[in-house]
DNA sequence: GGATCTATGACAGTTGCGTGACAAATCCGC
DNA sequence: GCGGATTTGTCACGCAACTGTCATAGATCC
């Protein structure tokens, strides 16, 4: 698995930076500090380094220096200043890309494999790309894969199910209506909403453990169904 | 002295660009159209490419994978567009950076020399380049060595079938659609997609113990074909 | 208890995929 | 060049799996 060590002092973007990586199918580690941030890689060094500027007590530059001293690990700046300034100073200090906060997680993690085909001839070869997976207690779903497995054991979904499945769990935690659905499912701008019922069944006939009594896939009687931890 | 080929079709900014460049110590040469750009670099290579997204005729995204497909360049995707699907779409593609116009020429040029201390052996000289080997259970293969071998025996593979494992191996675990592997292995941008099937199938003939049930080579209804462990 | 909404089983039409056959294109030793 | 061997792309067929519709039964609300 690829590990990224993130280095941040603000707990609330640290947080959502780990929980993002992991979805993304990373094995992400947090840092508040440079220094705690220093004595983790040296200790477990990460393949990727994420770090921020502005850290209390030594900081992002020094932080990105020292790195490079002892390693050659990537090093990807993240940053709330957007100026040439700062970017060019983290990047002679020998960092490998710069992104402005706030991070879309798509564009970090396409830019983190980007580095990953430039990283020098490692010892240890290429690291494997990281498949994403979106995890609903012991469902797991994982969009790049195409597979769905509960308890470690691949589901066989069909590819309608995979797609309203994957809609589903791309907006968890929130109701999509049966028209909702039949548009980003299906592309139907109206049609028979029973159809959305009985793909919803089929599907909970396989991934719920009970399928009369459905704790993931629930339905909201006259608003839609919605995917839940 | 280090060259570098701008492909962009507004004069204005090629020009700008170039004459910055020059000021900053490199030999700059513009191209206004991909296809320009193409033909220039394969006669001529230079050792960083930047690439404007929106050309006429052949696009950037286009643009970046053919000169992907020829040869291990940097490429700098230098757009107007500040928009994460773009700048995905361009590092999916192959480019390397992506900075948003107007461009801060110390920006550029700090990217550049990032870029440089990761870039691989080609401006410094032929560097001994490891042989990675992908493993898939009992299968290894090396796409340096263009060989393929189950359970320590080499499998004679054809070309085309070897350029299909390789691109399923570098995605592993990721479901990769007909279009996508015909788009990848073959360059069509449409085409039948039977033809996949097809190679597919014979090459689960030589690389599957049972070719009937494959183990590593396997179909997602509806979505395409993955390699797996 | 009636009205409305939802679940589910059955079924026929459709689609997707694997396969063998074949012709064109390419490779290769001579 | 040349002829045979190999590789490549196209096609058609058949099976298996999937999809959408419908009817009916069940659940929930008021």
């Amino acid at each position: 698995m690829t590990a990224v060590l993130v280095i941040e002092d603000d707990d609330r973007i640290r947080l959502a930076l780990l929980l993002a990586l992991e979805d993304e199918g990373y094995e992400a580690v947090g840092a508040a500090t440079a220094e705690e941030g220093l004595r983790v890689q040296r200790r477990d060094p990460a393949d990727y380094v994420l770090v921020d500027l502005m850290l209390p007590g030594l900081d992002g530059f020094e932080c990105i220096r020292h790195l490079r001293r002892d390693d050659d690990v990537p090093v990807v700046v993240v940053s709330a200043r957007d100026d040439t300034h700062d970017i060019v100073a983290a990047l002679e200090a020998g960092a490998d890309d710069y992104i402005v906060k706030p991070v879309a997680i798509k564009e970090l993690t396409a830019r983190l494999r980007a580095l990953r085909r430039r990283a020098r001839a490692g010892v240890t070869g290429p690291a494997p790309e990281p498949v994403p997976v979106l995890a609903f207690g012991e469902l797991e779903i994982s969009p790049d894969g195409g597979e769905v497995r509960r308890a470690g054991k691949p589901v066989p979904v069909t590819r309608t199910e995979f797609r309203l499945l994957c809609e589903l769990a791309e907006h968890a935690g929130r109701v999509l209506s049966r028209q909702q659905l039949l548009q980003r499912v299906w592309g139907y701008d109206s049609g028979d909403e029973r159809l959305v019922d009985v793909h919803v069944g089929r599907l909970r006939q396989k991934i719920e453990s009970d399928p009369a009594t459905p704790r993931h896939l629930v339905t909201l009687r006259g608003l839609g169904y919605k995917l839940q931890r």
